[in-house]
DNA sequence: AAAACTACCTGAGTGC
DNA sequence: TGCACTCAGGTAGTTT
């Protein structure tokens, strides 16, 4: 599942062969993912391309007449090929470029978009109310203490809150919350500012650490070249429910969350 | 304002 | 082998 390791992963490992190139093709084989693809993007023939950037867990690709949004919802990937490879079956999406490759965008779940967003971007209504992005100098204790305050929310749906801070998604939040040794459950506004510090630390090393890795490979996600990312087996908590914890050797539990399955060690984190 | 919940989608896995 | 069912999850949008 594309969190923000896995995007930051794919940008990183598109961008080389789509900066300064310019489309020669723009297919759409299937239009229906979250949105219609939107209409705009059929004029990306002839135009260049300037950068790739990322905000949250959006893919911005920058073209001289304006910037597409691209999310790669919960099982998006984006590879580069070449434009007679095989197309699979969930393959929706490409655009060629002039340096013989092309940018393939398959996504079984169709949960994610290709949208325009013209020359202001960051003003775009999907991207303009999101939180500080965890790994810049926006993510701070104080920030992240005076958000939890009078909160009675459960402290990982909090931090899983795109309006709080971009990219934690299901698998981080359960590592950085036992790495913090914090209960998932526990009341955001009860908790102290030296274990906010504490968990603030946790969320940008897990999320560096994993972007090290390639990001994380549970089922779907694998970077621009095909291949896995290797986070997976730096996981503590998450999916390991009844295996022993790796710090106490408590059973792991795994209980619902905000409708999501959530991991920790009853007898680490209180 | 905040919290809780829904919808969107398909493949993998399970039980009969 | 096949059918019916559940689960997984990012996040915008709706309801309480």
């Amino acid at each position: 599942m594309p969190e923000l390791p896995e995007v930051e992963t794919t940008c990183r490992g598109i961008r080389p062969y789509l900066n300064r190139t310019i489309v020669t093709d723009w297919i759409v084989r299937d239009p229906r993912l979250r949105w219609p693809v939107a209409k705009e993007l059929d004029f990306l023939p002839t135009q260049s391309i300037l950068d790739v950037q990322r905000r949250a867990k959006y893919i911005l690709i920058h073209f001289n007449s304006g910037t597409a949004l691209v999310h790669l919802g919960m099982s998006g990937s984006l590879r580069i090929t070449d434009p007679d490879t095989q197309w699979k079956k969930h393959d929706h999406i490409a655009l060629t470029l002039s340096n013989g490759r092309q940018l393939r965008y398959h996504d079984p779940r169709r949960f994610g978009c290709w949208l325009w967003a013209g020359k202001q971007p960051l003003e775009h209504p999907l991207l303009h109310s999101l939180g500080p992005e965890p790994i810049g100098e926006d993510f701070t204790t104080d920030y992240l203490y005076q958000r939890c305050r009078q909160r009675k929310t459960p402290i990982k749906t909090l931090i899983m809150d795109a309006s709080t801070v971009v990219g934690v998604g299901n698998i981080y939040a359960s590592e950085s919350l036992f790495l913090a040794r914090i209960h998932p459950q526990r009341e955001a506004g009860s908790i102290s500012r030296q274990r906010i510090d504490k968990l603030k630390n946790t969320i940008q090393q897990v999320l560096e650490y994993s972007i090290t890795q390639g990001g994380t490979t549970l089922r779907d996600f694998v970077r621009e070249d095909g291949s896995p990312g290797y986070f997976k087996q730096q996981l503590r908590v998450y999916g390991r429910e009844n295996e022993p914890c790796l710090r106490c050797e408590s059973s792991i539990q795994r209980i619902i969350l905000g409708q999501r399955s959530t991991f920790f060690c009853p007898r680490c984190q209180s």
